[in-house]
DNA sequence: AACTTCATCAACCGCTCGCGG
DNA sequence: ACCGCGAGCGGTTGATGAAGT
């Protein structure tokens, strides 16, 4: 039992601590935390205790090394699987800490966000504040890919979404939808998926069908994934980003974004973000449609 | 060189869960 | 069934250093 009205130290730990504490786990092993305190070993709360060997001095740590470009597949990957359970995430990455997890998916996430925000402020300079949600409904052709969707199977390829590529006709994308799309029945409607172990995980096999949780793989460069952008490709598989024009067009902004991001977007990641409203306004209707098709895979 | 922005990391806080009494 | 406690988890913040302007 820890006691309540002792002195307790908070901040950086120094290595004297550490080297009490390592002491410890040796005597009990990784438990009884609180009983450092109360024996007075250190003036540090069993918490405290707990995370810095969980998270700093437990043996076998990946401290100091970057995330590998696997481990970063592999993060997004079970991000989208798991959601934001980092201590599970966490034991399919040998060596890495739920804190490292969290902190680079947090790092991300912020990078994502402000290249959002750069976008959207980009896209209303100068420009009429039509926001694409805003919009009226245009009627939408049955859609192939829903009868497939509502099977819970992704028809999420290529192929499929360049279905409308030739179409005038486009859907309106709700934004709140888009950005945060509902996964409230997500587990329900989902089988389980077993994620693979790093040591045991494969390459995708084809870029052609892909079930939920076997998400296509970058085909782009993109500033989370670089070292990534050798893995996977197949040469054949058209690029959806193709639907826009050349840089110095219109759409540029646009399209640089997508550029940027679709990896992301692709992943369903878009769905953990507070966007402010996007202005879509300057996205070709293919690339909302595809966009659209993306996020209602990821809904399933 | 000074300043700003961004990335990374360590640590704390609040909450939940499971267990034993 | 309830309560108290410890452990664990996820969110958040602050410090620090690197990179960019």
């Amino acid at each position: 039992m820890e006691r309540p009205n002792a002195y307790v130290k908070k901040g950086p730990w120094t290595a004297e601590e550490d080297e009490v504490l390592i002491s410890h786990v040796k005597k009990c092993g990784p438990r009884d935390w609180s009983s450092i305190r109360s024996k007075g070993l250190l003036p540090r709360t069993g918490k405290s205790c707990r995370l810095r060997w969980v998270n700093k001095l437990r043996p076998n740590l990946k401290t100091g090394s970057k995330f590998s470009a696997e481990e970063e597949r592999m993060v997004i990957q079970l991000q989208a699987q798991f959601g934001n359970k980092w201590a599970k995430i966490a034991t399919y990455l040998p060596g890495r800490t739920d804190n490292d997890v969290k902190n680079f998916w947090s790092t991300r996430r912020k990078r994502f966000e402000r290249i959002l925000q750069k976008s959207t402020s980009l896209n209303n300079r100068g420009k009429s504040p039509l926001v694409r949600h805003e919009l009226p409904e245009v009627k939408v052709p049955p859609d192939p890919c829903s009868s497939a969707i509502e099977e819970g199977t992704s028809c999420c390829n290529y192929e499929t979404h360049n279905c409308f590529s030739n179409s005038q006709e486009f859907r309106m994308v709700p934004l709140p939808d888009l950005v945060k799309p509902n996964l409230q029945n997500v587990e329900a409607e989902q089988p389980i998926l077993e994620a693979t172990p790093l040591n045991m995980i494969s390459l995708i096999d084809s870029p052609s069908h892909y079930s939920l949780s076997q998400l296509p793989q970058p085909q782009l460069d993109f500033p989370f994934l670089s070292e990534c952008k050798e893995l996977d490709q197949d040469p054949m598989a058209p690029d959806p980003l193709d639907m826009f024009g050349q840089e110095g067009t219109e759409c540029e902004s646009g399209q640089k974004f997508f550029r940027e991001n679709a990896a992301s977007i692709k992943l369903g990641e878009v769905k953990d973000l507070s966007i402010p409203n996007i202005v879509f306004d300057d996205f070709p209707p293919e690339m909302l449609d595809y966009l659209e098709t993306l996020t209602s895979s990821s809904e399933l």
